[in-house]
DNA sequence: GCAGGCTATATCTAACTGATATAGATCTCA
DNA sequence: TGAGATCTATATCAGTTAGATATAGCCTGC
């Protein structure tokens, strides 16, 4: 029988790129990601744990428990040479299709079973989330290009942020076009409603 | 002990939605999705065929057994009133925030690990698609504007059509002038050799 | 002295993706 | 006419991800 499909794996590069990094511990990989790759990437510990396992077994990472004076043992990961092959190599390859998924979009899609005012309130809270996530996205920035050393992967970093401002600031622009479209289709029925009109649906 | 919280469930309300669109088998679902809704939304047979039956269940959408003539039998499934106050429900619910994961961002982030030319070409990769991906959308909405009758959900469609448009040309924005920052990054690196500095990695 | 928050590891279930299996019908083109 | 490809249609599996929860010691403030 033909081998199995490679599956996407995301995680298992996701930790991986974290351990080249030099990032430790499992804990310290998803506050990672929370706080700096979160307009991008999001982590789950259910994923950190076993993956991290699992790279120590194919030889990808070494382990080692380390246990302090008054505080809790805790395991610290490396990258090992060969870790770093399956990374570049993973790096080189083209991203297969990701899953879109939308649910707000879905939601609008099916706007005409609610009210003029339900939908406009769905793309009000989002326009104020994408100001939220402007702002965050300004944060790393200053934090990126403030105090410290400059790191090496800072460059690669600003890119990363300067798509996210990309994207949000045409979702803002979005959502004011789209607030514009809900309010001429609430009046145009309204005014077929005072005209007597038979309903379209 | 206190109720289990609930999940996401993305797949079961799209099921719905299609439903109350008219869509009767999984099978126009499954094309459904793929051919029009494809830029925000996917949806497997592995979801679909349970979440029917499952619907069934809970008396949200009856099921009849379709057999023609020469043709295979079919599941012909129709949604109910209580299905459609579910959706009503669902559809009024702010949406919950949705896990973020890009590939290509990880990939660039982590890009100081290959040579330029391999980060190149992922973005020149991405901006094809991109190109791709607005043609496609082109293709619905003139699809959407042409023939047949104006279905009552067409200016929601349209809407979603937008957003598309919008985030597909930001990213083509995006990905020009991230080809600038690589290439000048490159010439910075050949420059600080050339000198014979020390490498900052 | 204890409530709340932080560091840290670990695990479970539900949800989801992508692939594969099956089978009759219809199309294609040689 | 017949072999092979594609389409309609249902079904299921294994691998992967999301999100919640459990545990426990330490630190901070009140």
């Amino acid at each position: 029988m033909p081998p199995p499909k490679r599956r996407r794996r995301g995680s298992r590069y996701a930790v991986l790129g974290m351990l080249s990094m030099g990032l430790k511990t499992g804990y310290a990989m998803k506050k990672h990601v929370e706080g700096n790759l979160g307009h991008y990437w999001s982590e789950s510990y259910g994923q950190i744990y076993p993956i991290l396992r699992q790279l120590v077994d194919e030889g990808l990472a070494t382990c080692t428990e380390e246990r302090r004076k008054g505080k809790p043992m805790r395991n610290l990961y490396s990258i090992t040479p060969s870790g770093r092959k399956e990374l570049r190599e993973w790096l080189a390859m083209p991203p297969e299709p990701q899953p879109q998924r939308s649910e707000i979009l879905l939601k609008l899609s099916l706007g005409n079973r609610v009210s003029s005012e339900t939908c406009q309130k769905l793309i009000r809270d989002y326009r104020q989330q994408c100001e939220q996530d402007l702002a965050y996205l300004d944060d790393i920035a200053s934090a990126l290009r403030g105090p410290g050393a400059q790191h090496r992967d800072q460059p690669y970093w600003l890119m990363t942020l300067h798509h996210g401002r990309a994207i949000r600031e045409a979702e803002l622009a979005w959502c004011g076009q789209t607030l514009a479209h809900l309010r001429r289709l609430a009046t145009q029925k309204k005014q077929w409603k005072k005209e007597g009109g038979a309903s379209d649906g």
